[in-house]
DNA sequence: GTGATGACGCAGT
DNA sequence: GACTGCGCCATCA
């Protein structure tokens, strides 16, 4: 992998980190946004995350559901539930309650 | 170069 | 509201 080469993760970790505290976005949005194409690229995206720097709020990001769908590549599986429950999200059965008032958008930036 | 996989989304049922 | 099938593009074997 080319460690010099900026490719679209870039744009994908840079929009997560605008993300406000106690506010989620889907990979949908992100990807509409980025206009990437395909919500895939911004989960392949977030894949590495992990080696970014600063890090990237990926526990922010979730699928069209509102569900938990990548928890399992953080350092546990409950971590991701853990950090939203600390934001104030309400977590229950792997899917965010109240999604639709935690949804943060690119149109809320302002 | 081909086939399969993946932190997904949408339309149809 | 929940499940299924198909499509999307990039990366890996």
């Amino acid at each position: 992998m080319s460690k010099n080469k900026e490719n679209y993760y870039d744009l994908v970790y840079d929009l997560v980190r605008e993300v406000p505290y106690g506010r989620v976005t889907t990979y949908g949005t992100v990807a509409n946004a980025l206009a990437l194409g395909s919500a895939r690229m911004v989960g392949w995206a977030l894949n590495q995350c992990f080696g970014a720097e600063p890090p990237v709020p990926a526990h922010r990001v979730v699928n069209r559901k509102g569900e938990l769908s990548g928890r399992v590549h953080f350092s546990t599986p409950t971590l991701m539930q853990e950090l939203l429950e600390s934001e104030g999200i309400i977590v229950k059965d792997n899917r965010i309650q109240n999604f639709k008032s935690v949804l943060w958008t690119p149109d809320d930036w302002q």
